[in-house]
DNA sequence: ATACGTATCT
DNA sequence: AAGATACGTA
């Protein structure tokens, strides 16, 4: 049974808050404002502009945001921390590591340690934004930033979905797919849009005036895709560190393999190199 | 008294 | 797991 109460401003809010994709975007946009290490529970909620949210609603949700953003960034040191010693290991510097990570930030420049570098400004400029008088949708389980997620996110794929080929060109992460999460970011660009997404609409609720377009389609990735970064990700090496350990094995193949690769078989490596016209392969040579 | 961050509870 | 609440601290 839902339990109601009301607002300050005369608005009937529901007891328990439900995150929606509005509501987390609003909420992301103002963190992102602030810098994620300076926002407050209390500039977050004024950014933010939204009715029957609570101070105390903001900081716990910030609480989860942040706690998951930690989780996420610590995969994605590991893996670049996983190409640094290899790269130690074969003392050579040749890019192409783990989500290319260079200077300690990945190629979007979002990874870097957080509190030294703050974050960059706002894609846009603020502007307040009308007040949200509901909280009427679906509740949203996903998390950190879309600027941050799409860089993150890769290495953790979810379970039950067939990896991407490595073959193909790395296609958009799943989770951006189509959600009127990030609208038109890249439905322009990107051709490859899986729809695994599970969309769905939010039934309006009686009684409840609709203040925003009830339209919004949430996308709720089952709980196993990238809350629980636990199991299936640990048994399975991320997206990112296969792609790493690929391109480091294809750039510097006479190191030793990475633990779980095989290497090719003798005769494919010749015929291989028969068809490329070389027929004298020379005496292998150790590394010094 | 108030806001914040973290731990704990539901 | 998500969100609320309790609690210690500044």
């Amino acid at each position: 049974m839902n339990i109601y109460i009301y607002c300050w401003d005369g608005c009937v809010c529901e007891h328990k808050v439900d995150w929606t994709a509005e509501l987390h975007r609003r909420f992301v946009e103002a963190v992102e404002q602030l810098g994620v290490e300076k926002a407050v529970p209390s500039r977050i909620l004024e950014l933010m502009g939204v009715h029957c949210l609570t101070r105390h609603n903001v900081a716990s949700h910030l609480q989860k945001y942040r706690s998951h953003r930690k989780h996420l960034l610590a995969r994605e040191a590991e893996a670049a921390n996983w190409t640094r010693k290899r790269h130690i290991y074969g003392g050579l510097d040749t890019t192409g590591g783990a989500g290319n990570i260079i200077n300690g930030r990945n190629k979007n420049g979002w990874l870097a340690p957080a509190p030294t570098l703050g974050f960059p400004p706002p894609p846009h400029v603020a502007v307040t934004p009308p007040p949200v008088h509901n909280l009427h949708f679906r509740p949203l389980h996903v998390w950190g930033h879309p600027t941050v997620d799409h860089s993150v996110m890769p290495h953790v794929w979810p379970k039950h979905l067939p990896p991407p080929s490595t073959a193909m060109a790395t296609p958009p992460p799943f989770w951006v797919s189509d959600s009127p999460y990030w609208p038109r970011i890249h439905s322009g660009t990107a051709p490859y849009l899986p729809t695994v997404a599970t969309r769905f609409r939010a039934p309006p609720v009686a009684g409840i005036p609709q203040a925003l377009h009830p339209h919004h389609t949430m996308y709720k990735p089952d709980q196993h895709g990238f809350s629980s970064a636990r199991a299936p990700v640990d048994l399975h090496p991320s997206k990112e560190s296969v792609d790493a350990a690929i391109g480091d094995v294809l750039t510097r193949p006479w190191l030793p393999l990475p633990l779980g690769l095989k290497p090719p078989a003798v005769d494919g490596v010749m015929t291989e190199l028969h068809r490329h016209g070389v027929s004298e392969v020379p005496p292998t040579t150790s590394c010094a």
